[in-house]
DNA sequence: TCAGACATGTAACGTGTTACATGATTCT
DNA sequence: AGAATCATGTAACACGTTACATGTCTGA
């Protein structure tokens, strides 16, 4: 639902070829809006075919293993600007370490600290990376319109990391401190208590 | 990928009907994984030809229209208690409305601003929700193994909206402060700038 | 008996993932 | 000419979403 977006957005930053706007999607946008460069090639084939971007004239176009770049068409630029505007709820969480956690309740906590250890070095080296793009691009004084828009992004995502490396420690700690969860979950089997504690 | 073993969970918390799965889904275990109807009968089906649970003995089984209730077998426990213990990596950040930011960078922010409005007041109601289940189910003194779990995972929803209420809170006040955002972007189009933002 | 709720299921489609196929360009 | 890299593309499948179809049970 996004991801043509996403795209328009990043050529609309700067023409770029399929294989580009991979790489670009690998750091930059990508942090935020993950894609394959088979899903951009799909999707560069409908939206160049639905008149929102072109294809630049290139020399020849036998479109196979050659370098082919887009530029996003006025009506491109229009329908990014509708969607910037339009009402569309906030996704519920999907996170399978949540759910997890949950499932462990019930089965026991085997193995479960050592996966909550590793998420959180993974977790700590994002925010590491993150900070460090913040110190180089937004290190000193004020900047352009754009520039704080997507300052404002990157801190979305620094006070993510933020939040899992504090949650992750947390949980690292109760696990720990619930003793080297052996057997197959401590907690009352099959209870009829309420169930709505989410 | 998760859904198979959020069903597992929450048949063993109780065995259900695909229905009644449904409904759970939509509180409790649906705040972090949620699912339709469709999705939730395929996979029981699945679920029940792989071994993993099976339909409790009902009075008969012509299957259409009748309640069919489902129980986990050992193998199914066994499948969940590996995959609580699996190495699995995060999955990164995918939010439409920091996309929505970014684009706003490139096309302006007109209307963003009452959108940013819009997910304020919906996460602050989600969070106060989560604030009264916290304060009914765990209001109290400490409790079993898998009670201090699924409160850890409720806190982890909590942080999670006191997250974006703070930084929707943040980029509102950006969006107001950049006034009315008329226009197709203030910023230089087509910049050459670095890419690496994020 | 009819309406409404309960309950399970099909069909079709869009998006995301994985594996593989093919052609062009550059360097040795 | 061969290998490596650049570059675009096909195919098949898994998962999620939407719309619709079908059957059962309960109470007015």
């Amino acid at each position: 639902m996004s991801l043509p977006y996403a795209i328009l957005t990043a050529l609309l930053e700067k023409p770029s070829s399929g294989l580009e706007l991979t790489r670009r999607f690998d750091k930059s946008i990508g942090y935020f809006w993950s894609a394959t460069h088979q899903q951009i090639y799909r999707e560069l084939g409908k939206l160049e075919e639905s008149g929102a971007i072109r294809a630049l004239p290139g020399p020849t176009q036998p479109t196979r293993g050659q370098r082919k770049e887009y530029e996003v068409l006025p009506a491109g630029r229009d329908e990014l600007a509708a969607w910037v505007a339009k009402i569309e709820d906030p996704k519920p969480i999907r996170d399978a370490l949540l759910l997890r956690l949950r499932a462990a309740g019930v089965v026991g906590t085997q193995g479960l600290e050592a996966e909550v250890r590793r998420h959180l070095a993974l977790h700590r080296a994002q925010l590491a990376e993150y900070r460090a793009i913040e110190e180089r691009d937004f290190g000193d004084g004020r900047d352009s319109e754009g520039d704080r828009l997507r300052h404002l992004v990157l801190r979305a995502g620094i006070d993510l990391e933020n939040f899992w490396v504090g949650w992750l420690e947390a949980a690292r700690a109760e696990l720990a401190d619930m003793g080297t969860g052996v057997g197959t979950g401590t907690g009352t089997d099959a209870r009829t208590g309420p169930d709505s504690t989410a």
